[in-house]
DNA sequence: TATTAATATACTCCTTAGCGTATAAATGTC
DNA sequence: GACATTTATACGCTAAGGAGTATATTAATA
């Protein structure tokens, strides 16, 4: 139930699946908190530039929190692939 | 040790909060993934703009992950304060 | 309090998100 | 295969992030 994202790309993953999972579309979803169906697309899409704000009121939509936490051991020697 | 944030704003404290338990000062960070002082400022701001990228660049450097997952009982009935 | 380090602002430039609107391209359904 | 629904793209436009650079403010500390 607790997914991590680590890019832009999972966060569109993790809010694409749950999206269908609640059997919404996005214009559904957009309209519940006043965004484009294509720029729902976008995020889904895993655009690096999406913005915190909408980020946020998405996950409002789908009813999900986004939490912070240290990163596990077993994740944390991956560090380097992201640059 | 594992943070909800719910707006950009808490976002922005638990960067900076970790940033200072690590003793890191913006210049140390921005420069381990390439970002201005000035960028870094912002995020801890709570720049709603802030851009996925940016974030996740920033938790890279602060070695923190993020995770996403369904809202607590707790916490979801304040979801429409959001709107 | 004088000085230094750290953070917040400012200015110009370039790029891009997200808007409205519209349509192409997939995907589903009969 | 035909039609309907859903998702991906496109165009013009406005607003704003982040770059470089520089400086004003605000802590820290001698």
């Amino acid at each position: 139930m607790t997914q991590i994202a680590r890019t832009p790309k999972q966060i569109g993953e993790i809010v694409r699946r749950r999206r269908q999972a609640l059997k919404q579309t996005q214009i559904q979803m957009g309209k519940q908190v006043r965004l484009r169906q294509a720029t729902i697309s976008k995020l889904e899409a895993g655009e690096p530039g999406t913005r915190l704000s909408t980020l946020f009121d998405v996950l409002t939509a789908l009813d999900l929190e986004l939490v912070i936490r240290p990163r596990t051991k077993s994740s944390s020697r991956d560090i380097e692939e992201n640059f």
